[in-house]
DNA sequence: CTCAATTTGTTCGTATGTATG
DNA sequence: ACATACATACGAACAAATTGA
């Protein structure tokens, strides 16, 4: 069968009437649930104000009154909103200040913000091997150290991180690297003898294992960075594998003009 | 009530045993599908190798073997395995190689990206109105062209775009903004009057106009992106929102050294 | 106080989808 | 392929609480 190919401008399908949901295996009112709480999320009804009613609602999603019910019964357990019989649905949280992690895109920000974070965790592996081959190979040292940790702001887990570290580096401060962060400890140690590090990031879903350890549900939306620090000489020194729950991650980043240079700086 | 305020190491759940899925409202073998998914992105098994016998796979999730046979059908329907009786699953296509939209971090990148998609566009809306709050008030002038378009890379959508631009910059080159992408001819006029910009990211979920437009499902993981370029004198000449299909984004900074200087750069 | 309008709560019946063994 | 149990979704009818005329 021949694949039509069109070379002429999109389509268009400018259905003004019913923006309706799709049935694609995920439950109708979860995905209501979904969209409202998004919007609360949004502030398009704040905290003490009242939701439309659920006529008004089934009307704008085009779902059953019994459907939207379920998602607003879904929203009232997260305490969102409370349903009062007669008067309507409340919003009893204001879900446009929840804290937001703000993670830093340049080198010395980074550190500052690892080392502020006071976070405590609990290390799940700690053996020797080898970078995921995502870090490519690109100055790949014979040996690495290794450690898989959970990373707790209180109780809640906000990231899981996988650290490899050349082995001769690690050996050099082997007990202060197994009990605390790395990057902070590498990045004194290194000095001016650091190369270059870069940051890679994607959006990917929570897989069983980074499920049960940031208490997610599998496929939940996760922010994959990868970081990977050289010393001068060429040599892939750090390399982390870091999974963080992708709804409290922000990035900002200066397009322009570019930052002053700092002393840690070398130009060439 | 009190919270009980917990300064002890955070809970460890060591089930070893059992790493099963949850029920929380998303069908089981959708769940799987997306796992199985993911793993053939990852390269777990390569185009042309067997995925592991349904009862092999059965234990490793800890679902039924009629869940997992609808997991693959889904994958079947995607063209991404195909299921064969007494041979087995087959992997038809080579998810690792899919596309990726590589978002720049840097002013002249950012232009040369814009430039390079050579990308077709569709207007939805062109009007003047007032960019999001989100955009903050630092700097906003009166009046702003806005305007709303689809951009297609063949006949694929990839981004959702709202711009505001300073009526006064539109002024004085109506026509081409109206015809082509903004940001690249903004860079030229503006040259050496430009003054700061900035780049926000977040990851969100589609909701019913972002879904139709990016032909996506309700929910699926979106990034937002938000533009904003001040002039000289600190006039907010340009708001961009931009929505991208999560699943085809990477973003990756240098961390260190800082980038030389490009001639655009002004330093104080 | 009563009444009507509004809003959420509850319960049917029916059809289809999901998950297990 | 079958039997079973439970979840999802719809429309409809009626009950209960709230508000203001």
């Amino acid at each position: 069968m021949l694949i039509q190919v069109d070379s002429s401008p999109p389509p268009i399908d400018d259905q003004l009437v019913a923006p309706s949901l799709v049935r694609n295996g995920v439950p109708l009112y979860v995905q209501v649930a979904g969209l409202l709480r998004r919007r609360l999320e949004g502030g398009d009804w704040r905290l003490g104000e009242y939701l439309p009613a659920i006529e008004a609602l089934t009307q704008e999603y085009r779902v059953s009154r019994v459907t939207m019910r379920q998602a607003l019964a879904e929203l009232e357990v997260e305490n969102l909103v409370r349903r009062s019989q007669g008067k309507g649905t409340l919003v009893t949280r204001d879900a446009t200040q929840e804290r937001w992690l703000i993670l830093p895109t340049e080198w010395n920000a980074l550190i500052a913000h690892i080392d502020g974070l006071g976070s405590r965790a609990v290390t799940l592996v700690s053996d020797f091997s080898m970078p995921p081959p995502e870090a490519g190979r690109d100055g790949l040292a014979a040996k690495y150290w290794h450690t898989r940790r959970v990373n707790y702001t209180g109780t809640t887990p906000y990231s899981l991180t996988s650290v490899y570290l050349d082995q001769a580096t690690h050996a050099r401060d082997a007990d202060a690297y197994s009990n605390g962060p790395v990057l902070p400890l590498l990045a004194r140690r290194l000095k001016r003898s650091m190369g270059k590090a870069v940051q890679r990031l994607a959006v990917s879903t929570a897989d069983l294992e980074v499920a049960r350890q940031l208490q997610v549900a599998v496929g939940t939306p996760v922010v994959e960075v990868i970081r990977i620090v050289w010393d001068r000489a060429g040599r892939m020194v750090y390399v982390a594998d870091v999974r963080y729950h992708a709804r409290h991650l922000r990035i900002e980043t200066i397009l322009h003009p570019l930052p002053a240079p700092t002393d840690q700086v070398t130009r060439k």
